[in-house]
DNA sequence: TTGAATTGATTAAACGTTTAACCATCTTTG
DNA sequence: CAAAGATGGTTAAACGTTTAATCAATTCAA
C-alpha cells in the first residue's frame, strides 16, 4: 500500500498540493474556511502522514540527535540514553545512537555515518585520540555537545561531572579506614575524567604510600584480577575503582580470594551498580547526576542547534558520594 | 559551511551531476576512465558525503531500523538494544529507539513517530492493549519483527524464548528447596510471556499450595513490598520471580526483613542481575540468549525487508537456567 | 561513403515537501 | 464606473539524489 501524501489529499480535494500544505501545516495563508474544513477532513480520512524525509531534505533539518556512548549495554550509559531520549522527545526529537567501545575507529566511523543522516547534532562521550573528530566538526559547523569527558585543549560545550573533587572527598573517607597503603584501579587511558579521577585520588592520599593500576578497556575481567593481584602483593588496605565496570570485575576477584571487606580492604567506586547494593558488605560509591547530565546535554544541543550560537561553555554538575559499610572500619 | 554536494562536484568537474551520480555510485555506465578519476579526485578533495536523506527520499529506504523497546534503561533491553544496533551495522543500518513503559500510548506514539521518520522496519517488544497497533503496522505493510512477546491471535513473526518449559525447570528445582508453600511475583499484565512463566511456575508446583502475586509496572518498589509481606504472612519458602526488575525490588525488601535465605526462603528469577551474583546468597536465575534473540530479529527482518516476504514464523530460542545457592538447602 | 553501432556523455523527471511570487475574481471606494 | 484592495487560490522552483531516455560525436562495417 503506497503512502499518502499531499498530492493524493490534494487531488481528492480538487486543489493544488501548495494549498493542502498551507492548510495541514497552519501557515497563515488565503484559504476559506471551507476548503481548510474540507482538506482536513480528508487528510484525517485517508490518515495522512507526512513524510519527514521530504521535509527534511527541503528544510535541512531532521530533528534527530546523533548519541555515541561509549556502550550502551553498561548501565550508566543506558540511563543517560534513556534520560536523553525522553528530554530530546520533550522537543519532538528523535534520538540515534552508537557504542563506540572506546575505539576512535568506531567513533569515527559513527560520525560519519549519523552525519550521513543529517542528524542536527551530536551528543558525544568522546574517546581516547578523537580530537581530530572533534575539530573536524568544529570546522564543519555542525552543533555538538561533549558529554562525561571533553578535551582540554579544544574549546569545546561540555557537560561532566566534578571527578577531581568528589574522587577526593570518596577517598578522603576511604583513608579513614585505611591504616597502611592504598590502591587505586583505573582504565589505561588519557581522558580527563580519568585522569581528574586520579589526581582526586593522588590529592586526597598524599600522605599515603599509593598504587596505581591501569587497566585496558577491552581486557577488563583478566587485567583487574592481575591488577588485584598486584595490589594485593603490594599489601594495600583500601581500594578505589574509578568506574562501576571494573569495580565489579574487582568484586569476582575479591569474593573468590576470600579477602574480607572492609575488615582487609575498605573499598569505594565511581558510579552505581546492583552489586554495590548487595554485595555483603554494601560498597561506597559516587553518585553522578544522571538525569541532570542527560537534560543538560540536550538542553545545550537544542540551543546550539536553535540559536547557531558559537559560544562555548562547561557545564561542571556536582557528583555526591554515598557511603556505606564498605569504607567504614 | 554548506555541505558538498553532487552539484559541486559537477561544477568543479565540468560535467553534469548525473555523471557524477553514476561514477560515485559505482553504476556501469559509459564514462571514461579519465573523467571517472577526475570526478573521484574531486569527490575525495572536496570531502564528499553523500546525503544519506535525499537518497532516501528517491528510493524510499532509509537504512534505518525502528526499535522499541520496554525501557531502555533496563539492562535486559539495553543488552538486546547493543546487539541489534551491532548486527543492524553489519548491513549498514541504523538503529532509532525508543522506550514505550509498557504503554500502549506511548507505544502507539512512539511508531507514528518513527513511521514518519520513514523506518524500514520495526522491532517491537509489544505493551499490553497494543494489538491495533500491530494490525495498523500489518494493514500498512511495514514490516516488523516482534521480540520477547507477541500476540497469539495475531499472525506475525516473532522471536521469543521458551517461557513455559524453563520456567517449570526452574521451579522444578525451587521445589526440591520448597517443603510447604511457594509464591511468585509478576507483573500485573496478560501479556503472553509473562502468562508463560506463571504457566510454567503452576505446572512446574502443582503438587503444592501457592500463591502468586501480580504488580504493577509503573510502582514496583511499594507493591512487590506489599506483595512480599502477603507471601511471607502466608507462609512461603520459596518465591519465583518473573523479571530482574521484580527480583531486585524483592532482595531489597528480603535484605531489610532479614529473611534467610535459602533456609527460611529459597529464590529463583528469571533474566539476570549483578546483583545476583553479589547477593550474600547468589540468586539462581534464568538465562536468556539476548545475543541470539536480537541477532535473529535483525535477521527476520532485514529478510522481510528485502524479500518482501509475507511469511510468518515464530522462533523460539532457548533460555538456560543457571543454578546457585539460593535454590540449595 | 553512407548507415549502423559504439562511446561518452547530457537532459529531464521524479521522490514529497515548502514557499515566494503570481494570478484571477470579486468587492469597495471616490 | 474605473482603479484599488481584498479574497482564494495556483505555479513553479527548490532541496540532493537517481535513472531512463536522449543526443552528439566518433568508429566501424559493407
Amino acid at each position: 500500500m503506497k503512502k499518502v501524501s499531499l498530492k493524493d489529499i490534494a487531488k481528492k480535494a480538487g486543489v493544488s498540493t501548495a494549498t493542502v500544505s498551507y492548510v495541514l501545516g497552519n501557515k497563515k495563508c488565503r484559504v476559506s474556511e471551507a476548503t481548510k474544513q474540507r482538506i482536513r477532513e480528508i487528510a484525517k480520512e485517508l490518515n495522512y502522514q507526512p513524510n519527514q524525509i521530504a521535509k527534511s531534505l527541503k528544510s535541512g533539518k531532521t530533528y534527530t540527535i546523533g548519541l555515541i556512548v561509549a556502550d550502551i549495554s553498561n548501565p550508566f550509559f543506558a540511563n543517560l540514553a534513556r534520560v536523553i531520549e525522553d528530554e530530546a522527545a520533550k522537543y519532538d526529537y528523535t534520538v540515534i545512537f552508537g557504542s563506540s567501545d572506546e575505539s576512535a575507529q568506531k567513533s569515527w566511523k559513527l560520525i560519519q555515518f549519523l552525519q550521513n543522516r543529517q542528524v542536527d547534532g551530536f551528543i558525544i562521550v568522546p574517546t581516547e585520540n578523537s580530537e581530530y573528530q572533534i575539530e573536524y566538526l568544529q570546522q564543519q559547523k555542525v552543533p555538538f555537545v561533549l558529554l562525561d569527558r571533553y578535551f582540554p585543549k579544544l574549546s569545546t560545550t561540555n557537560v561532566v561531572i566534578n571527578n577531581f573533587e568528589v574522587a577526593s572527598t570518596m577517598v578522603n573517607d576511604l583513608m579513614k579506614a585505611s591504616q597502611k597503603k592504598i590502591g587505586m584501579i583505573a582504565y589505561k587511558n588519557s581522558l580527563i575524567h580519568m585522569e581528574e579521577r586520579i589526581r582526586g585520588f593522588q590529592e586526597a592520599s598524599k600522605a599515603t604510600e599509593k598504587f596505581i593500576e591501569r587497566v585496558n578497556f577491552n581486557a577488563i575481567e583478566t587485567e583487574v584480577e592481575l591488577a588485584l593481584d598486584k595490589l594485593i602483593k603490594n599489601g594495600v588496605d583500601a581500594l578505589f575503582f574509578a568506574t562501576n565496570s571494573l569495580a565489579v570485575a574487582g568484586l569476582r576477584v575479591l569474593q573468590k580470594n576470600n579477602i574480607k571487606i572492609p575488615q582487609e580492604i575498605a573499598l569505594a567506586s565511581f558510579d552505581e551498580s546492583e552489586a554495590f547494593e548487595f554485595f555483603y558488605s554494601p560498597v561506597s560509591y559516587i553518585q553522578q547526576p544522571i538525569k541532570e547530565m542527560g537534560e543538560c546535554a540536550v538542553q545545550l544541543l537544542l540551543n546550539k542547534i536553535n540559536t547557531g550560537g558559537t559560544e562555548e561553555k562547561t557545564e561542571k554538575l556536582t557528583a555526591k558520594c554515598v557511603f556505606r559499610k564498605s569504607t567504614q572500619k
